[in-house]
DNA sequence: ATAACGGGTGACCGAACAGTAACGGGCCGT
DNA sequence: ACGGCCCGTTACTGTTCGGTCACCCGTTAT
């Protein structure tokens, strides 16, 4: 049935179609049939694009990460002093954020079911995301002390997110992005001085 | 075989193993029969306790929960300031995930697999800590905001946790809660100012 | 016409697993 | 000594779901 596709388009519609649908309902709760029936097929057409249920899920998660990634790392990188690269890397992340929903959702949200697999994907992404922040932190403040006040960092930006998103509240990212920087670069300059 | 229990104290020897191995490999990934081999006794006992694996784990995420909510609400009601009050609630948080590992990981890992229900219920649990922590933000921002920078301090907090917890690094409760309250007080004014 | 190809389907398999029924056996009070 | 009580076990059922097999049909090329 269902307005045959050629096979490029349907494996850009299954990503597609499957990512709203793990988000929302999570990984264990959403079986293939489900993804399929979204998709508006059966489920062996799943199978024809991808080898698992596994495998699609860590394509999607790929994706997004992916995104997520040049997203900040190329708003940071237009930044000279490192007050503004706080600044356009939060904004970054919260432009990413309002501009795709469900990809946060999937890989920070509530409803983010996590096999060993998965949580190693996440925890890289989560780890990329702090990597990317420790350097902006005091450099009298040593490695793992650096690494582990940028993973609030970004948990800070997961919190606010995660809120918002699920409330569906609308934001500015630009706004919001500038509060938030404000918080962690004035919030960072009085660890430096008690640390 | 295995040593006959008397019902209650067979029922907190099942909660206390039940949340060591949920916490570690996540709801989906244990079966009933890996949290009664763990408990060193076999799948109907548990069910002479518990209604259904989901009751077992909301009971898991309750216990969890109330102790968090009773440790931060405690500490932050002994204190007088503000930042006084934020010094009291981050330390009494870090204690707690400092000597209760597993009830961190259950709530908040990245294991911490979520269907409906235990979703809802663990969103409560961030709200109301949201919601404990939303007064101490400057009364001059209006109410939602509020609500929203104070989902944004509990992800702090929760971000270098998880961080920490997962990484295995021991660390100071006091020290820690002290820096990351320091973070969130100083950041908190600045938003203030600019807001 | 017809063969070949590629996208799609219906029906099925096997395993994992939540939950249950029926039964066993030590320890108590009498 | 014995009958009931309580804690436990063995063995099973039913279902859900990931994954596959065999087949179908419209389109294009010869």
């Amino acid at each position: 049935m269902s307005l045959r596709l050629p096979a490029p388009a349907r494996r850009e519609q299954i990503l597609d179609v499957s990512v709203q649908v793990f988000a929302h309902r999570g990984f264990h709760s959403t079986s293939m049939n489900d993804v399929a029936e979204a998709a508006g097929v059966t489920k062996p057409v799943l199978y024809q694009h991808f080898d698992s249920k596994q495998d699609l899920y860590m394509a999607l998660l790929e994706e997004a990460g992916a995104r997520l990634r040049n997203a900040v790392h190329k708003a940071v990188s237009e930044a000279t002093t490192g007050k503004q690269q706080t600044e356009f890397g939060y904004k970054a992340y919260f432009r990413w954020v309002a501009q795709d929903h469900d990809a946060f959702l999937l890989l920070f949200g509530s409803r983010a079911n996590r096999d060993e697999e998965s949580t190693i994907a996440i925890r890289r992404i989560t780890a990329e995301a702090a990597h990317a922040i420790a350097p902006l932190i005091a450099a009298d403040i040593e490695g793992e002390h650096q690494e582990m006040l940028a993973h609030g960092l970004v948990g800070l930006a997961e919190g606010v997110s995660r809120h918002l998103v699920e409330k569906g509240v609308q934001f500015d990212p630009e706004v919001l992005g500038q509060q938030i920087a404000d918080l962690a670069w004035a919030g960072l300059r009085a660890v430096h001085r008690n640390g």
